[in-house]
DNA sequence: CTTTCATTCATCCAAAAGGTTGACTGACGG
DNA sequence: CCGTCAGTCAACCTTTTGGATGAATGAAAG
């Protein structure tokens, strides 16, 4: 019954896109394309292994997805779920003018029941 | 010589918003209007205190603002910062698609020069 | 066969995060 | 004067997270 069954998971996508070595990850990749886990390593002042686990988490949130040529993974920015995360902001802000909404009928109702009030 | 001062950090607003009860305190907020850190606790299963510790960190990120009245706190949503991360899902977006741009010209370019190899 | 290579797996560690409980604050109503 | 009340501060505990390091994998090259 889920609505889309490819939908990513909203949490693991913000908990993916809070750290800032994944980001930079994101960014890197999307400037230069698919790259092999080295690659990505080569670039950064951290283990190979952080890497790797840096990229098994975004590859979860489904911000990045894997194409194995054997011993050689290439790694590629995958930038559709944020989408989720933009519909997230989106439904709050959608949430937050409804009660506006709703409190501006209020007081435009009051001041009818007002005028009313003064005509009987 | 930062771009804009209240620009509130990307890093913080991304962190708040990865957790999930603080994403609840924000829908709240965003449905009823300002609320006491009280008025809050008590829509929660978790101690007061935490309340108080999730509304602190949410403030730091800018998503919220604290209006005092003496001991009670009006809590109330702010939904200006997430603009941040709109703008930064729209960065890189945009290096995304100035890569592929450039790969375009390349192949463009790369035609031009086999049809000026031909005719030379 | 043995070595090489790109990557993951399995541990381990320190720091951060989310939670709890208890003490503190300080105007206000008795 | 004294307790109440809304909320923070401080300490502590446990789980998660980011990182390091070393072993394992297993085709391909020698």
């Amino acid at each position: 019954m889920a609505k889309r069954p490819e939908t990513h998971d909203l949490n693991a996508i913000l908990k993916a896109a809070s750290d800032p070595t994944r980001r930079d990850i994101l960014t890197l990749l999307a400037q230069e394309g698919p790259l092999k886990v080295g690659d990505i390593h080569a670039r950064f002042d951290i283990s190979l292994n952080a890497v790797s686990k840096h990229i098994k988490v975004l590859e979860r949130a489904g911000l990045v997805r894997r194409r194995c040529e054997w011993r050689e993974h290439l790694i590629d920015v995958q930038l559709v779920p944020l989408a989720e995360v933009d519909r997230w902001f989106r439904d709050l802000r959608s949430i937050w003018e409804m009660r506006l909404d709703a409190l501006d009928r209020v007081i435009t109702e009051g001041k009818r029941d007002d005028r009313t009030d003064d005509a009987s």
